[in-house]
RNA sequence: GGGAGUAUAGCUCAGCUGGUUAGAGCACCUGCCUUACAAGCAGGGGGUCAUAGGUUCGAGUCCUAUUACUCCCACCA
């Protein structure tokens, strides 16, 4: 038998496992008509990004799933692969060739572009390589990008029946706009915060009147698009004035006014200012009204348009519009007022709304099937409370604004006539207007959003527009697992492209887990420098130590905070594991795993409740309780299997009974073994290592089969006699413990019980666990009882001649203490059961129990009153 | 303005469809190097399950309200 070192060392072997796993190809996903597929595709990283916790957190989740379905006989497979992340990674290099003094426009699209391919390049694989050091049994022959040929021919099919339906416009609309990313962005993309501002109050007047209005505004600038102002229609106060003319300040231009009751009644002075090309509320509004439009920014939110401010930066003219309405009499008042300003989700800097020509996709007839899927459950959202977050997101969803100004990504594939100025969508690159036929024809120069390629990804990986054996056996997907914070950037959008291109929906599950969170519960970020580099905890602790602090104590859609002391205790887990793992090698003189014919008492305990922990974890995982299942493998190999039958099986290991050596061997083998591949999902690597050192009928414990419930193991009554003795060790230490008595100091025991044969199938361990020289199973009292020191279960009383040590008095109060519990245990469950509602209304097994703690409270006062008796009479 | 989540031991969290005396890890206390493991073993202390009502034979679990914190969505200029 090989010889293990005492601690584990995870970093000696962790990469040597995972080798194995390659060698052998067992992360292949095989299309096997036999099996059921069980498809799983990665939430694919940005490409040039590297590992943080809450990709180890995500990425641990669908390992242990895909690990489970595979040792469970599904055709398991897990894609991996990589996002371009279009803005992302546009800015990474950009920043980089900042530092040398350069731009992106100073190399041209083509140069630039192959400035970030060579970035990709490089840093590409990293993350790859991280999650393979987390123990990832991607299929990695299939690895994807989301920019590579296969994609590039998805999203092209996409675009091209998307438009050829009516479902991609393009349209001059209001979009956000980020000025320092210089693209447009989608909702999505916009995060509100609430920020202090200010309220300027501005007076407007009247034309052919004295009379004026006043407006509020949080932005003054965009005053100089101001086209009308909007009253309420049953505003008493403005009336009167509608239909009217009001002079613009500054610019002198005459607007209308309008009635419109997008106004609220009695918020501000009641009128608004409308801007069409810079509100998306004044935008409709100057629709239905028919305002005219004044685009007053451009690309980089300088003012056009705007006379003598042209050329400034919006706040700048911010500052000489305000300074000039007030040098002018126009400026009424300033009031401090919070308002929520659109942020872009890359940079922080605030967006502007602004009209744009640009390319939507039509979310209204997407909608209505993808809020219907989830609806009949033909997907399920784990937890279920993500449904009502996404029916209201879908339910109210804007077009998607899909076109960015980036160089970086999918380049649309729409080309323009210089002759008859239609558009030509094509799969193909275009050489002619499809309209005109002329030559003369130019490409859109955008891109798509880089969430555009991710929606197809669950078909795109297999193989689609192709009809592959892939996409017909793997799709759909069958869990996706991701954070609730993508739940509209990405698994929106994949459920209505699944359902749009594919006819079906794109997976048949969605885990959504929380964030991770630093140890005081705030988000991990990189300018509070909270955050934690998975990779070094792997060094540290091993990957296992860390898969399993993360699953554990988790439940799904809830955020979690990282404590790395966590890891320290999974750490001392595994090491645990290796230690039991050695013993039982250390004393296996067998070659092959296989129970024996014959089993004792403690075996059939062990492997009863070793049957109902399989029952159990089975179900957990089937409910994607991952957390509650790593739990209880833990529970049982710390405390079932190590610190009870391991101690149970060292007297017969050591004993001279040769055929029983042999069967705790086999017993301990079996469990073990069996232990190993429960847990393996979760701890892979030690799991396998451990199975390597041990006989072993399969290749590799991560192709061996998961462990079930098998009727054969049920052993109930040996289960319920073998927990009595335990009660007696238990009691046994107790009492020891209660008086401090060492464990080198060994009595004699003596049991008295009416179940005789039940303990003496225990008589070999006994002594051993209840730290005596010798035990006697009696059903007499015995002679001299008072000189002993006593403890008692339901089942039996104890005495040991340790006398000296106790305080007789003492003793009768502890007793007398002990008998009064059990007395109240039996006035409490007398009264429940005096109540004839319970009795007649609660089910049968649960007023059972309640009779049953009677009769076993009385067993107990039974044997202690004995003892109490015997001691009182000296 | 709408929606969701969380509130359980000193700390971090489990507790599924209501059913024995509410669990774990860490921390704490006591005693042990008992030849797998001191990254360990045995024992222990510590909780009116946020508050107030309600449903029920029975509530940490279901319902209603309240409080506190967190998050998401939304066009109050």
């Amino acid at each position: 038998m090989k010889e293990l070192p005492k601690v584990y060392d995870p970093k000696v072997v962790e990469k040597k496992i995972y080798d194995m796993w390659l060698k052998g190809g067992y992360f292949k996903g095989k299309i096997d008509p036999e099996k059921k597929p069980f498809t799983i595709v990665i939430p694919p990283p940005n490409v040039t990004g590297q590992l943080h916790l809450g990709h180890a957190f995500d990425e641990t989740l669908q390992d242990v799933l895909i690990r489970v379905k595979r040792m469970q006989g599904y055709a398991a497979l897990w894609i991996p692969g990589t996002d371009h992340a279009g803005i992302a990674t546009q800015i990474k290099v950009e920043e980089n060739l900042r530092k040398e003094g350069i731009t992106r426009y100073d190399l041209g699209r083509e140069k630039f572009l192959e400035k970030v391919w060579e970035w990709k390049n490089r840093f590409g694989n990293r993350i790859v390589e991280q999650l393979k050091t987390l123990g990832c049994s991607c299929d990695w022959d299939r690895e994807r990008f989301t920019m590579d040929e296969g994609c590039s021919k998805a999203v092209r099919e996409v675009f091209v029946n998307l438009y050829n339906k009516g479902l991609i416009y393009k349209g001059n609309r209001i979009i956000n706009w980020c000025p320092h990313c210089r693209t447009a962005l989608s909702d999505a993309e916009v995060e509100y915060q609430d920020q202090p501002g200010k309220f300027w109050h501005i007076r407007y007047p009247i034309k052919d009147s004295d009379e004026y209005l006043t407006i509020a505004t949080t932005r003054p600038e965009t005053m100089l698009g101001d086209t009308g102002i909007a009253v309420h229609p049953d505003d008493e106060k403005y009336k009167h004035l509608v239909g009217k003319k009001a002079i613009l300040p500054l610019v002198e231009r005459e607007i209308p006014i309008v009635a419109d009751d997008f106004v609220e009644l009695g918020f501000g002075t009641g009128a608004v200012k409308l801007t069409p090309c810079h509100d998306p509320n004044d935008y409709e509004a100057g629709l239905r009204h028919n305002l005219e439009q004044i685009l007053i920014l451009d690309e980089d939110a300088k003012i056009i348009n705007g006379g003598k401010y042209n050329g400034m930066d919006r706040y700048e003219a911010r500052k000489a519009i305000v300074a000039d309405l007030e040098k002018e009499g126009y400026l009424v008042k300033i009031e401090d007022h919070d308002h929520n300003v659109g942020t872009c989700y890359r940079c922080g800097t605030t967006v502007e709304p602004m009209t744009s020509p640009q390319w939507f996709v039509k979310m209204a007839p997407l909608a209505k099937e993808a809020i219907e899927v989830v609806k009949d459950g033909r997907i399920k959202f784990v937890p279920e409370r993500f449904n009502k977050t996404y029916f209201n997101w879908m339910e109210n969803a804007h077009d998607w604004c899909i076109s960015r100004q980036l160089w970086w990504g999918h380049q649309i594939p729409a080309w323009y006539c210089d002759d008859c100025g239609e558009i030509t969508v094509s799969k193909e690159d275009a050489t002619e207007c499809a309209h005109c036929h002329s030559k003369n024809i130019h490409r859109d120069e955008d891109v798509l959003d880089t969430w555009f390629s991710s929606a197809l990804w669950p078909f795109s990986t297999l193989g689609w527009p192709e009809k592959t054996p892939d996409l017909d056996y793997f799709y759909p997907t069958s869990v996706l697992v991701t954070g609730y914070d993508i739940i509209f950037f990405w698994v929106a959008r994949m459920i209505f492209s699944g359902l749009e291109h594919m006819g079906k929906e794109p997976f048949k599950t969605v885990l959504f887990h929380g964030l991770i969170r630093d140890s005081q519960g705030r988000k991990m970020s990189k300018s509070l420098g909270n955050g934690v580099d998975p990779i070094e905890v792997i060094e540290n602790y091993g990957a296992d130590a860390l898969r399993f602090n993360i699953i554990t104590g988790n439940s799904p859609g809830n955020d979690m905070r990282y404590f790395p002391e966590r890891c320290e205790a999974m750490r001392n887990f595994a090491n645990k594991i290796w230690n039991a793992s050695r013993f039982v090698m250390m004393n296996l003189t067998i070659d092959k795993n296989g129970l024996p014919e014959k089993l004792e008492l403690e075996d059939k305990w062990l492997l009863s409740k070793f049957n109902g922990l399989a029952k159990e974890v089975n179900e957990n995982i089937d409910k994607f309780e991952l957390g509650i299942a790593a739990n209880k493998i833990y529970d049982f190999i710390w405390d079932t299997f190590c610190d009870w039958y391991i101690e149970i099986t060292k007297p017969r290991l050591n004993g001279d009974d040769e055929d029983s050596k042999i069967r705790a061997q086999q017993v301990l083998l079996y469990v073990l073994t069996e232990l190993l591949k429960l847990l393996h999902p979760f701890m892979p690597f030690i799991t396998e290592e451990i199975y390597q050192a041990l006989p072993h009928d399969d290749e590799a414990i991560m192709i061996s089969k998961y462990p079930e419930y098998q009727e054969k193991f049920n052993f109930r009554s040996e289960e319920e006699d073998f927990e009595k003795i335990m009660a007696a060790v238990k009691a046994v230490r107790v009492r020891r413990a209660e008086m401090g008595v060492p464990p080198s100091k060994k009595p004699n025991l003596i049991i008295v019980t009416d179940k005789k044969s039940v303990f003496e199938s225990g008589k070999v361990y006994l002594s051993k666990l209840a730290y005596a020289s010798e035990v006697e199973i009696t059903d007499k009292m015995p002679d001299d009882p008072d000189k002993m020191v006593s403890c008692a279960t339901n089942d039996c009383s104890m005495f040991m001649p340790l006398s000296k040590l106790v305080d007789i008095s003492k003793e009768i109060e502890r007793i007398e203490k002990e008998i009064e519990k059990a007395k109240n245990v039996i006035k409490i469950t007398e009264g429940k059961l005096a109540n004839q509602n319970f009795v007649t209304k609660a089910p049968e097994h649960v007023v059972n129990l309640e009779r049953d703690k009677i009769t076993k409270a009385n067993a107990l006062i039974e044997n202690l009153t004995e003892t109490l008796n015997n001691l009182k009479q000296q």
